[in-house]
DNA sequence: GTCATCATGTAAGCCGTTACATGATTGC
DNA sequence: GCAATCATGTAACGGCTTACATGATGAC
């Protein structure tokens, strides 16, 4: 899960682990508590199986890293040129910048379809952030599967009324309530994915 | 987690291991896949941590076990009785029924406050589902803790307004809604609570 | 020159999972 | 007698946390 998380970082731009920690916090609220201890092993996880390649602390290469191509995101230029702010000429040495390779481009995408199955509600909103990623269709099966989930529990949820006293049915009652609320909330996504579709591409496809 | 869970059931009777599994997915939605390899080192560890206490088979003692103590609850009686469904003299080998002890009730009252300070939803879904157990004062205090939490999260994740995509912006739009419908919730919670204590017993206490 | 922040990493441990192994009881 | 279920347990591992150790950089 925290592999899907920084591939999806590195795809926008190249960053260092401190900055993955950083983003992590501040776009995602999921993931938020996210620790150290957990990114650096997974960068060198990564770059063991080369997901990804690590450039200490970028060696006066005159062309900087991310090329610029139109991913139609700003943020990892703006990394980049935060990160040269202070010394334009030197490199901060000690500071491992990780770059996404093909490999690692082609690990994220299975992550990011079913891959690793984790089926909780963290992995999906984590895939669900990176769906720009996702052909159309794979958008749309990834929020038809996380729906057929939540209706299975909301009805394993209904199912259990049995003799709770009034705390313990107030819970019961709460989650069954929001989980109904995540149901239509992926129904209005799922609306608005298949008008996308009839509109762009009315191909039948495979 | 787990063990206050597992002392939680034992509360309010007796149980075995597997037992105790069926009504963690039943009743309760939280802790819905929790494991035997879960349990059955719990209640190991818990047994050598004195706080409950192990009576396998139950050796054909003639009085049952629960004493039915006017705890407010039924389920512990009917578990007895199904339990004994079957062979109404003779105890079924290999099936260890454990009962809390004196010591687990402490652990139990020590685990529903704060405790193991683990501040997640799931642990405090738990704690709330319990709540009977909590004298007013500490459940009122649970609920606040856990309101203020929610209204830290609430900030941090609508400070987050960065240039995200749809998708991203969904996911964090859908948690923030989410968050802000728990504080609601929690708020009417508080409310009946400040009012019972209100009417049962004005007392200004400590 | 010192303090806060940035930055990387290791070690120990918690809490839970899956998979495996075993056997009793009951229904048919 | 056989299968389904009930019932207990072990082993290996996964993923993440906390705490610890280290050092560079920049602000003042």
């Amino acid at each position: 899960m925290l592999d899907l998380a920084i591939l999806g970082l590195l795809e926008e731009g190249d960053l260092h682990g401190y900055e993955i920690r950083r983003r992590l916090r501040e776009h995602l609220g999921l993931l938020a508590n996210v620790s150290f201890g957990s990114i650096y092993p997974a960068l060198t996880r990564l770059e063991k199986a080369g997901a990804v390649v690590a450039a200490e602390g970028e060696p006066a290469g005159p062309v900087p890293a991310a090329p610029a191509p139109p991913t139609g995101s700003l943020t990892g230029e703006l990394a980049v040129f935060r990160t040269r702010r202070h010394s334009p000429a030197r490199a901060r040495r000690g500071r491992k910048v990780y770059r996404i390779t093909d490999a690692g481009r082609r690990l994220f995408a299975e992550l990011l379809e079913g891959g690793g199955s984790a089926d909780d509600a963290r992995s999906f909103g984590l895939r669900l952030a990176f769906a720009r990623h996702l052909a159309p269709q794979a958008r749309l099966a990834l929020l038809e599967r996380r729906r057929a989930q939540l209706v299975q529990r909301l009805g394993e949820v209904e199912a259990a009324r049995t003799d709770l006293d009034v705390y313990a049915r107030s819970v019961v009652q709460h989650t069954a309530d929001s989980v109904a609320r995540d149901i239509s909330w992926l129904d209005t996504l799922i609306a608005s994915e298949r008008a996308d579709l009839a509109t762009a591409g009315p191909e039948p496809a495979t």
